[in-house]
RNA sequence: GCGCCCGUAGCUCAGUUGGAUAGAGCACGAGCCUUCUAAGCUUGAGGUCGUAGGUUCGAAUCCUACCGGGCGCGCCA
């Protein structure tokens, strides 16, 4: 249990005690109760605003509570100071010792340290990158694929069981865009000049290697064949290629998904049908036409078909939305439904990580899930903002039309895995974010995936070095050694639980890199004092006790910081090279 | 026209789910560092949290309206 889970704990313990004797009204409701750190650490080591979100249930004021609550936490062990502030903060001081056991706590946990259950084995299904296959991965699928993948990590280190899972749109008419493409070039490999692409196939040079295989294995069956000859074949075994494409490229950032859902299998399932059925069954699907979309000018042609229609409206959409096409295939929106059903099936959270240029789509699959499930299956849909790439402050141009991208194995290979994943986490997910390749490597403070990882491998040269000189490190350190200002350090160290369970909560892994910068900030200010002060260092050779604790107080943070970067997917590293 | 997201220091961004005097980095000012652990360090200045109301003991955070920016809005995927 956590420092601040036990604090929670006693206070209340303390609670209960006014309760029963009467100075408190029976079973209030204290969900908004917290024990934290204050923001201002003068304020003490942890602070509650018990008395504060009492104070009217109980029908008295704020600081009078206090004063009935404040003996109570000043006599538990532990504890040198208590103290009334402000409107009724109810401040806390911790002994030392206190914080030397946490630190041999965090030693003692290792890279279980900040692990939490707040998940209680409840299964999340994460779904993320979700990138059509008609290509290889680009710099504008990648950001989603690293905050998904972070994100499910995340989630298990609370608790949760995380499935992985990407959904293949291998049902709609790109991928027949995707055959043609590559009958086109399967015909160039067979000698035909195609001459240029024409405008609405795919023109990028992937798909060359994939015709030279069909060529090979083929030869001329297919040149000239009508398309439906061909087309359900090439589709199949072009799509087949292009999955194997992204599961390559998104091997490069370290990420696997445990399941690949196939949108054509699905609808070859008959799923749509059941998900369509079971809405008819609850009175929200209709036959009826949509209104005439408010985006059209006055010359677009617009024609007002029968489709039948999902009531989305009862659940706060904007409008209903059509599940079946009036030729009677499926759209988008339909399959879509039942595939979100089908997640449901077997998870009781549901996570999509989506672009934000998706934000208008959130609402009606929202509906669909609560709908299906009858609210027991939430649905959070992350929107993850673009990506703008840059060269030492220039933008790089990027044409879609010609085929040439910025592809996501390019920019692995020029700058590597931990620097992308790390740097995909630096910012909120739903605000744009400026990547620049020369940035991004620079050795200094203004890179903060270089600050964290020096301050890692500084450890671990400290360590090294405290192992050539001989260091004993056999017997338990006497952390009694460790004054107020490295105990500072461990005060910060001791957030990682909370930083860990409000990232999970919020689904908002650029949290932990946002407090890893800071631990390693606070790590590397420790560090520094010892250029003014050498009785400061780490180690001192006539001190050996004395370096043996601040050793100790080294290794947690650097065991933190592995944690934390592991859970960004990011490796820590032993050294700067 | 409608929906969603955003608006915090000159710039780029955090802000512990409603807490106390709103924080970092860059840039700017001052001092230190010419190897002892300095791919720098310490320190200073910089803010009507878009605006106006509201809820609350308490608002950057929640609600309403407005202003400004981005994205989206067909039976596409």
């Amino acid at each position: 249990m956590s420092l601040y889970a036990r604090f929670s704990a006693f206070l209340n313990g303390v609670l209960d005690e006014l309760a029963a004797a009467g100075e408190l009204p029976p079973a209030l409701d204290r969900r908004a109760v917290a024990v934290e750190p204050p923001r201002d650490p003068s304020h003490g080591d942890l602070a509650t605003n018990a008395a504060m979100v009492l104070a009217k249930a109980a029908r008295t004021n704020p600081r009078a509570l206090a004063g009935a609550i404040a003996p109570k936490l000043e006599a538990l062990p532990g504890v040198t100071a208590v103290e009334i502030a402000g409107p009724g903060f109810i401040n806390l001081r911790l002994s030392p010792d206190l914080w030397r056991e946490e630190l041999t706590a965090i030693l003692r946990n290792g890279d279980d340290y900040g692990l939490s259950n707040i998940g209680r084995g409840e299964r999340v299904n994460v779904e993320y990158v979700s990138a059509n296959p008609t290509g290889p991965m680009h710099m504008g699928h990648c950001r989603g694929a690293v905050v998904g993948d972070a994100l499910a990590s995340l989630l298990e280190a609370a608790g949760y069981r995380v499935t992985r899972e990407y959904y293949v749109n291998d049902a709609g008419s790109q991928v027949d865009t995707l055959a043609r493409s590559a009958h086109l070039r399967y015909r160039e490999a067979l000698g035909d000049d195609i001459g240029e692409i024409p405008e609405g196939l795919y023109p990028g040079d992937y798909l060359k290697p994939v015709a030279v295989a069909f060529a090979a294995e083929f030869g001329g069956r297919y040149a000239n064949e009508p398309e439906a000859e061909w087309l359900p074949l090439f589709k199949q075994r072009t799509v087949a290629a292009m999955l194997e494409l992204i599961r390559h490229d998104l091997g490069l950032l370290g990420i696997h998904h445990d399941r690949f859902a196939s949108e054509a299998e699905l609808q070859a399932s008959g799923a749509p049908d059941r998900a369509a059925e079971l809405l008819r069954a609850k009175e929200l699907v209709y036959q009826g036409q949509l209104e005439r979309p408010k985006s059209l000018s006055e010359a677009d042609e617009w024609e007002a078909v029968n489709l039948t229609l999902f009531r989305s409206t009862e659940f706060g959409d904007d409008q209903d939305r059509p599940l079946k096409k009036s030729d009677g295939s499926w759209t988008y929106f339909g399959a879509d439904a039942a595939y979100h059903l089908q997640k449901a099936e077997s998870a009781d959270h549901l996570v999509n990580i989506w672009g934000a240029d998706h934000a208008g789509t959130v609402k009606r699959i929202q509906a669909a899930v609560r709908a299906l499930t009858d609210g027991r299956v939430g649905l959070d849909v992350k929107l993850v903002n673009m990506v703008r790439l840059f060269r030492a402050g220039e933008p790089v141009k990027m044409s879609k039309r010609s085929g040439r991208f910025v592809t996501l194995a390019e920019v692995v290979e020029e700058v590597g895995k931990d620097v992308v994943r790390f740097m995909m986490l630096t910012k909120r997910a739903d605000t744009p974010l400026d990547f620049d390749f020369a940035k991004v490597v620079e050795a200094s403070k203004d890179n903060p995936v270089f600050y964290v990882q020096y301050a890692h491998a500084r450890i671990a040269s400290l360590r090294r070095k405290a192992a050539e000189a001989g260091a004993d490190t056999s017997a338990p350190a006497d952390l009694s050694l460790l004054d107020e200002e490295e105990l500072a350090l461990v005060k910060l160290a001791a957030q990682y639980p909370r930083v860990l369970e409000s990232a999970a909560g919020a689904h908002e892994p650029h949290r932990i890199a946002f407090y890893l910068y800071d631990l390693a900030a606070a790590f590397h200010a420790l560090w520094n004092r010892g250029n003014d002060d050498p009785a400061r260092r780490f180690l001192l050779e006539d001190q050996p006790d004395l370096s043996r604790a601040r050793l100790e107080l080294a290794r947690a943070i650097q065991q933190i910081v592995r944690g934390g970067l592991k859970l960004m997917g990011v490796e820590a590293a032993e050294e700067m090279r």
